[in-house]
DNA sequence: CTGAAAGCGCTTACAG
DNA sequence: CTGAAAGCGCTTACAG
């Protein structure tokens, strides 16, 4: 800042009232003030380029309107979709919404926690939790976590907002048993977010628990990619494979391409998301739609209200298979 | 927030220290603390679950360790990993980022402006500003602006970070011109945005300034699709068309697709910024490489140490055309 | 090595 | 309708 900023000191000076008039003018108690006295201070509050600073306003009231997300990996779309919506909601109920990354690394997690909390964060949103000693310690302490997309830890009381993830795992289950698929593999997400599993054991579940390839992998292109390497050398079957999400899913296309495996004649892929992309890039996956847009208004639910005891049930979004191309 | 969050005065309580010490201990000045003293804080600060407030100490420091970086469009991957390398560098010198979205909108754009200076924002990054009024003045009242990717207009003194758009813009209009194309087309982004116009006025520069059928166009797949559905029923003749980014330009890809016109044979397509999907989803697209993951050091180094006045100077990056198939 | 005290920018119950 | 005053959680120059 080249000037430090105006006060609310300096606008009660020059406008020759007391700093309450000024602050019950900027939180909106307009109508409890005289009209003259409410010219003078609009007009010296816009002669200094005042705006009222949230950090006094939040040390006072002790509490801030900013929410943070946690978020694995801010680069994939759906993950990008849930945010927007998520901040959407959350500035129509006047509060902002700061965005971090955890990279789908537990320490980074932990850390952010920690600013979440210097911040007196007023409610941390976690997309995609990992399980840490942290986490818990902070869910015992507080009671503005959410959890989105991912379930909580069995012994963690928080809201969730998300889809079933099981039931969907079930859903392709029963979908790639019903087809008559064989060799069945299944890339799925990392084993500390709840959620990889669930998908993972739904789809054994709907399977009938037969033998299955299983393979962990990061929620990325590259690591579907490699995963697919693994499997896709041996030329004589055709796997039929369920990816944690649709980035796994592009990953493996994309090794399909490159070894010239046909998709769906000699192999068959299911994504988990149905991010925008698809829509775009990628109109042949098959995938499990998960509805990004649907996040904000129900997290928001969660968080309403000025003493921020929204109420604390879970919501379960729908999901629904969309049987495109590629299985 | 179940209980309230302790103090530096609960934990010198109960440490039997005073709360300067306690702060000496938070603020890193553990050496000149005897050790029998940081043991007790440590301890007492441990028991209680104590995190510092920044809030308390950005109002004492009067100045914050947030960032703020407004981007037109969160869920381009573009921007998503610009923001990505940003955040990182930021991080690595102890300040957080916040991101939000200005979705292209002059209006929003400004209510945020609003909302950094009430967070008294230790710097407010713009990717892709808008000229506005409310910006120009913030300018003029601030020196801790930072513009990426698009430059400030021409009468605002604020640091670039980014490529020389019109230069990269001349490269592709002389590529354009070398390689015998005819019947160009240009679908720029908005024209609100510096960027889009210098990208525009290069390539006109660089083809020699032959007419050239143009487009506004928001930088997303749905308008660039639109906009090709202006010239695509024209089968007659073979555009070649220069896309203000790489999304557009899949959108324009998409509309030739559905309209059963090839690429390159019938319509020649080069993009802009080489974001990540390109080597996934759409290894077909010609276009200009601007390096993401460069300025994140480059905007760091410009909010450096902590007084804040890093060097002002505005960093260029290189950019480099990607030919591949589609032109 | 340590503490008492002032003050950062706000809001609000209280009194008028 | 308005103001004086207390206090939110910190840090730091000053004194010891």
């Amino acid at each position: 800042m080249t000037k430090k900023p105006a006060t609310i000191r300096d606008v009660a000076r020059l406008s020759g009232v007391s700093t309450a008039t000024v602050s019950r003018f900027f939180s909106g108690k307009e109508s409890v003030i005289a009209p003259e006295t409410v010219a003078s201070v609009r007009t010296a509050a816009q002669a200094l380029g005042y705006t009222p600073s949230e950090i006094g306003r939040s040390l006072r009231l002790a509490r801030s309107n900013v929410v943070m997300m946690l978020v694995p990996d801010a680069t994939n779309p759906f993950t990008a979709d849930v945010a927007a919506s998520v901040e959407q909601s959350l500035n129509g109920i006047g509060l902002s919404m700061v965005l971090a990354n955890a990279s789908e690394n537990a320490d980074q997690q932990d850390r952010l926690l920690a600013d979440a909390e210097g911040l007196r964060a007023r409610a941390v949103i976690l997309q995609g939790a990992i399980d840490t000693p942290r986490l818990r310690e902070m869910a015992l302490r507080h009671n503005n976590l959410i959890f989105v997309n991912r379930r909580p830890a069995k012994d963690i009381t928080a809201p969730y907002v998300g889809i079933d993830n099981f039931a969907a795992g079930v859903a392709v289950g029963r979908y790639f048993s019903r087809q008559g698929y064989k060799n069945y593999v299944a890339i799925h997400g990392p084993r500390p977010f709840s959620g990889s599993i669930e998908r993972l054991d739904g789809f054994l579940e709907g399977l009938g628990r037969p033998s299955v390839l299983q393979f962990e992998s990061s929620y990325k292109m590259e690591a579907g990619y490699h995963q697919a390497l693994n499997f896709l050398a041996d030329r004589s079957r055709r796997y039929s494979v369920f990816c944690g999400n649709d980035m796994i899913a592009y990953g493996v296309y994309r090794a399909a391409a490159e070894l010239n495996v046909r998709v769906p004649e000699d192999l068959v892929i299911f994504g988990f998301d149905d991010n925008r992309l698809n829509e775009w890039l990628a109109p042949w996956l098959t995938t499990v739609k998960v509805p990004a847009f649907d996040f904000g208004p129900a997290v928001a639910a969660l968080i309403d209200g000025p003493s921020g005891n929204g109420r604390q049930q879970s919501t379960i979004l729908p999901f629904e298979l969309k049987i495109r191309h590629s299985a």
